[in-house]
RNA sequence: GGCCUCAUGGUCAAGCGGUUAAGACGCAGCCCUCUCAAGGCUGAAUCACGGGUUCGAUUCCCGUUGGGGCUACCA
């Protein structure tokens, strides 16, 4: 059997969104896990729709995600050029011979004419008009300069039918098909011809794309065989969703990879969620590393339905991967997010870094995790009554200065020597240990709630900071 | 409109004629805990509808409904 070969093949058109990254990836998992080559393809032969600085994008995404590619036009390899825009003359060539073979024809009608041609419902069908011309004709009118497109001569009667390895058997009528445009007047062939063309030339042995193009890949075939090549294996991918009717698509500005690593979600958690969005392992493994991924894809374990894309869940995957990140790592990947927060530079990188560390799902949430740290001041001293901790305010009113005192004394200031010394103070003062926590942090925070605990939170301030927080507290309380 | 296609809890999903219909996210409750988070446990929640086929349908067939796609000199 020969080797396997995949493509992806995008459009430069904007940045690359998650439904193309998803068909991308799955492209390259079902050529990794055959050991084949994964091509990257860049289809611009719609001028018009070019946006500048989009083919590097796609680049970038795909190098970053790691979803990398064994030839494209900036790695090379030996079936290039891999920019459709310019293959131009590879495409013509192909198109006379399949005009040659009867697979395709001149046409020289205006638009005037095509659209004359519609029907009682207002729909368009080209009439195979041109198909009438004499070829002395043809090369008359060609000659005379006269503007052309060539269309593909589409059977009108007969069925076109293919075996997709996702969809199954696919059966489209001929007679529902158009003669569509093949070369366009500019010259530049449609993505309808283009695909067939180099993906032939290109080896690709299985195509990956998204079902948008389930129903025209019978016009396809019918190509490969006037051509008289091997058509590949079709594996159609369902698309992912917005919301229940709405496609995640680029035209409709949705997000994007980098839009996603900008917000802080753990790359490595984007490319697995979107892995098993459409696809599943049959077992009960969730988090994978590309690794896993190549590992265990298979075909038959995607799906065919459309499955919409949950962002709490995608935040959920990412939240795992900090949480099981080493230290040194999560440290490089959040250090650009702390410096957003009011607390950076104030206090200790890695003491801030720690208090939000299993806290949070994307890093963004950083700087509302740790503000705090910045936000002491006029807090409601109802927030010391605290009936399950068995905390009050009568009860902070005479602790307070107690706990203060205990941790004048401190010399080695660190956390757990911290909790140390208040939990003995708690047992000398005969009272639940919570209580006395509850109070300190309260205390030194003014919130109800914390990322960290008390004595977590008087490490990251620092001695100076704690007492003097202590001594503001105490004052509030007794004014 | 025509053609292609899809349909299991709120979401992702396993299932591929006989199951108490997995699991995950989310949600609720409890436990644990230095508040929060994390962790542990428990719970609520699903086979779109109607016909067949079959001893028996979530599973197979047909239809209906609903969703998506194609129907461009876009991909």
């Amino acid at each position: 059997m020969s080797k396997v070969r995949t493509r992806f093949a995008p459009s430069p058109t904007g940045y690359l969104h998650i439904g193309g990254l998803r068909t991308a990836l799955y492209g390259f998992l079902y050529s990794k896990k055959y050991d084949g080559d994964f091509i990257l393809r860049i289809e611009d032969t719609d001028t018009a729709r070019y946006v500048d600085g989009s083919v590097q994008i796609i680049y970038d995404t795909m190098r970053d995600s790691g979803v990398m590619y064994d030839e494209g036009p900036d790695v090379g390899g030996n079936f290039g050029p891999y920019v459709q825009s310019e293959r131009r003359d590879i495409y013509l060539e192909y198109a006379k011979k399949l005009v040659e073979a009867g697979g395709a024809y001149y046409c020289f009608c205006s638009h005037e004419r095509i659209a004359s041609l519609k029907d009682e419902e207002g729909n368009l069908r080209y009439d195979k008009h041109c198909l009438k011309l004499s070829k002395e004709e043809v090369e008359s009118k060609i000659k005379a300069g006269e503007p052309y497109v060539i269309r593909q001569n589409v059977p009108l009667e007969g069925t076109g039918s293919y075996h997709d390895l996702v969809y199954g058997d696919i059966s489209v009528d001929y007679k529902d098909i158009e003669d569509g445009i093949l070369i366009k007047s500019d010259g530049m062939p449609t993505y309808n011809f283009a695909n067939v063309v180099d993906d032939h030339l290109m080896g690709i042995t299985h195509v990956i794309r998204g079902t948008e193009y389930l129903s025209s890949t019978p016009k396809y075939n019918l190509m490969y065989d006037a051509f008289g090549w091997e058509r590949p294996v079709y594996i159609h991918l369902p698309p992912i969703m917005k919301d229940a009717q709405h496609k995640l698509s680029k035209r409709n500005g949705d997000a994007s990879y980098e839009d996603f690593v900008n917000k802080g979600y753990v790359k490595e958690a984007i490319i697995n969620y979107i892995a098993l969005l459409g696809w599943s392992p049959k077992t009960n493994t969730e988090k994978m590393s590309l690794t896993d991924l190549i590992e265990n894809f298979s075909l038959d374990g995607i799906s065919k339905s459309p499955s919409i894309f949950d962002d709490v869940k995608c935040r959920w995957l990412s939240g795992e991967y900090i949480k099981e990140m080493s230290f040194e790592e999560y440290k490089s990947r959040a250090i650009g997010f702390l410096k957003n927060s009011k607390a950076y530079g104030k206090y200790d990188e890695d003491k801030l870094l720690s208090l939000a560390k299993g806290r949070i799902q994307i890093f963004s949430e950083i700087p509302e995790k740790i503000d705090f740290l910045e936000e002491f001041g006029d807090y409601d001293l109802s927030l010391f009554e605290n009936q399950k901790q068995k905390a009050s305010i009568e009860l902070a009113k005479t602790i307070l200065p107690e706990i203060k005192q205990t941790l004048s004394n401190v010399t080695d200031w660190n956390n757990s020597n911290l909790f140390g010394v208040l939990v003995e103070l708690s047992s000398k003062l005969e009272i639940k240990k919570q209580a006395l926590l509850w109070i300190a942090r309260i205390a030194i925070t003014g919130f109800e709630s914390t990322a960290g605990g008390a004595t977590e939170i008087a490490d990251v301030l620092g001695k100076d900071e704690t007492i003097r927080r202590i001594d503001v507290s105490i004052e509030k309380l007794n004014a």
